[in-house]
DNA sequence: CTGCATCCGATCGGATACTG
DNA sequence: CAGTATCCGATCGGATGCAG
């Protein structure tokens, strides 16, 4: 018989639920792969890179991001008018979630997902450099 | 100038969207932690611990995850028949990912999650039993 | 009882055109 | 370029029904 997980404190509120109640609409994570690993930051950039996505829907998104705190405008221009889009704190704690799904789709969805249809590994595809310089970005 | 975080292997389709049509559906990720996690595995015991979700959801979306073989029927029986639902390899891999999610609402969200509102990290979630027997379940 | 199917109103997301 | 306005279809949530 398997038992259920139980953490040592308990929960009120699930946390994944909770989480979810941002984090799980459609598109949400799309946009933040954009601002966090692409750097792809503007609004019709990211529109472009993510087909399906309509204006109506991607600022309804952007505006939730930033009341939730994930995001902030980091460069407003004018003449022609240029916002740029960043991770806060919060935003950037959610890309070990981002590269979790990474993982997943880079080992159970390889035909879809690389030319080889070859799965890899997490860090077949983000080899750790150890030797002279560990930075990455 | 922040730069693209780059894989070794270029990505043909991006695996967060990929994975994200299959996880990203509302309720998934919350049926996984249900027989994942809480190994509530029977129809009418995942609707209970689920407030809002409702039959005709619910049996979509055990259909859409087991036709995708992230979980399959453990056990059945009838008259009364009884229906229990577990998890496959492909299913065990998601459960990372709603650690994250976990680990996440904990940190940012811990006046809704704990009774004291205080934020936890995963590590005094689970704490790691490493004497004696470390099997957790 | 349990595991669904059906019907229906509400909400959400998509297409297109438009504005500062 | 960064968003809005309007319209419409898809999906969701809620109630109810029904067979095993």
């Amino acid at each position: 018989m398997d038992s259920p997980l139980l953490p040592s404190v308990r929960f009120q509120n699930c946390p994944i639920r909770t989480s979810l109640g941002v984090l799980g609409k459609r598109w949400t994570l799309l946009v933040l792969r954009d601002i966090g690993f692409l750097k792809v930051d503007r609004f019709n950039q990211i529109l472009r890179t993510l087909p399906g996505l309509t204006p109506r829907v991607l600022a309804m998104r952007l505006r939730e991001l930033e009341q939730e705190g994930f995001t902030k405008q980091i460069e407003v221009q004018k003449t022609p008018r240029i916002v740029r889009w960043g991770l806060t704190a919060k935003g950037e704690d959610t890309l070990p979630i981002l590269m979790g799904l990474i993982g997943f789709g880079s080992k159970w969805y390889p035909e879809v997902v690389f030319a080889d249809s070859q799965p890899r590994t997490p860090e077949e595809l983000f080899p750790k450099r150890v030797k002279y310089n560990p930075v990455i970005r």
